[in-house]
DNA sequence: CTTGTTGTTCGTAGTTTTGCGAAATACGAA
DNA sequence: TTCGTATTTCGCAAAACTACGAACAACAAG
């Protein structure tokens, strides 16, 4: 998504164009991460992840109160976004949280909430 | 939103409604300051509200690349999820972060993110 | 009371999200 | 290879989100 102001001027018979955003990378990273966690379901399961170790998928359709092919897309959400990854142990998947991302997920969060 | 189970168990001639949710209330809190804070605008805006003070809607609309009325909805977005708060200032209407709420986001982002 | 300034609300449009069940996929085991 | 398990993808529908401009509301100032 574009969040920027789009600025053009011509000087003599060159052409600038210049993207004036206020809006830094680092809030819209934010914005994301913060997107990504806006859903109970995914605020459990990462809290689940965080705060606790690996699951399969299975083992959350178990105590969720949603149908596996919204739980599946829940994680795919998770997953697009960075927080978390699956590695295959078939025919399972194992989630966990994805460790670099995540840290970067604290970082701005406790930058920007003035943790 | 629901996110619960909700199960019916038949005793005798009793009849027992019980609710079984895994998820808990703090997740759910958690998620819907999460989902207020996930648009790079209101991102934006909070970061603004938070780390540096007040500020009238028209000082966001001359930085902001959005129309005015687009600016509205997301500040209306901030202030349904409690996190920020207006006083009207006639004709203008400023914009401060509510203390108690953002108190209470900082909290349980702190927890959930395990900062 | 009329005007100008500031914001919100309304109507509309297109996109995204959420959710489900059915079908498809992946893959170890028999 | 065929079967069973675990999970994803597909197709669909309803709801929510994002955005805009036009119209409206509030109110101080003249």
């Amino acid at each position: 998504m574009f969040c920027g102001k789009i600025i053009v001027r011509n000087f003599a018979n060159m052409n600038f164009k210049m993207q004036i955003d206020p809006i830094t990378d680092e809030q819209k990273k934010l914005a994301r991460y913060a997107k990504a966690m806006g859903h109970p379901v995914r605020a459990y399961v990462l809290d689940l992840l965080a705060n606790q170790s690996c699951c399969y998928s299975g083992d959350l359709t178990e105590v969720l109160p949603i149908a596996k092919s919204t739980l599946s897309q829940h994680l795919k959400e998770l997953k697009d976004a960075g927080l978390i990854q699956g590695q295959t142990e078939a025919p399972k998947i194992k989630y966990c949280v994805n460790k670099e991302n995540w840290e970067e997920a604290q970082k701005l969060f406790k930058k920007h909430l003035g943790l």
